[in-house]
DNA sequence: TAAAATAAGACCGAATCAATCCGATTTAAA
DNA sequence: TTTAAATCGGATTGATTCGGTCTTATTTTA
């Protein structure tokens, strides 16, 4: 039930990259990039641990690298277009509670038939339109009473 | 992401047990228990993983045990009051997608304040919402088309 | 009183996960 | 042309948790 730590440092990482990058120009070429390392001094992580986060980040679609001296990372959209889901699901991979998804058998208790596998579908939307719902911009803001009211 | 494999076998468990206890007597004194070795026969997981489950499933009060031959099991309420959200809750513990507790200081991110540590609350509310929105009942029953109109 | 059946707790092996390190590739600047 | 800087990819090590098995204690019936 608890979200891996590669999935925490990422969010805590995406934070700190939409800070250091508050906008992306419009040609498609950001003039504020951020490195690696910048990232990894400002949010405390390992340095290797926020490598490891941004090659995955890169390869879902949600940052862009520059290779090279003088290049770094930036903000593929905007922050307000980026949710939890896609953070953790860049991770991680599908969001889902259990292994019982389409395709994989895992007969967990073949006496009942898996009675139980037809119901996970709906538990697993619901997660993952609870995550959807928080965009990268709220988590951004030190503290708001934003979240008592929803 | 992803629930423990003791979770998942739970709810199983807790599935066959409420099929083998239909229906708790009045008095309390329940008629038809089920032993765990019956349990494990009909789910076909391991009995002593069975035996392991039962015991926190008793502790957090949604089994009730009878201990001595021609003992057993039986739910301790009505299985439309047993939502997954409870089976989670006694086998994990409390619904969290982060070690970012009240109480607990994990400074994941020193630098940033820990500036997405007051949004975790409300992500962990609306997944408790969705788990407790599942009744044993309706897990008990092989296949409906009832998720798919919610 | 004795035997049988059960739950409850303790122990151990294994697998997954997190973290680290190293080398290869690419680009800009001197 | 050369040097420096920065990303990208894979491989390795260590540890924590998880899953499974076993033993012990308690209770009821015959």
């Amino acid at each position: 039930m608890r979200l891996s730590s590669m999935a925490d440092y990422a969010v805590v990482a995406m934070v700190a990259a939409a800070r250091q990058c508050p906008t992306v120009g419009a040609d498609g070429d950001a003039r504020a990039r951020a490195n690696a390392g910048q990232l990894a001094l400002e949010t405390g992580l390992p340095a290797p641990t926020v490598q490891k986060l941004v090659s995955r980040l890169v390869a879902a679609g949600l940052l862009t690298s520059a290779r090279g001296a003088g290049g770094g990372l930036a903000l593929a959209r905007d922050a307000h277009d980026i949710s939890l889901a896609d953070i953790v699901e860049a991770v991680e991979g599908p969001i889902a509670l259990t292994p019982c998804v389409e395709g994989i058998s895992h007969d967990c208790a073949p006496g009942l038939g898996c009675s139980v596998r037809p119901h996970w579908p709906v538990v697993n939307e619901a997660l993952r339109l609870a995550l959807s719902g928080v965009p990268l911009t709220r988590l951004m803001t030190p503290h708001d009473d934003v979240d008592m009211v929803q």
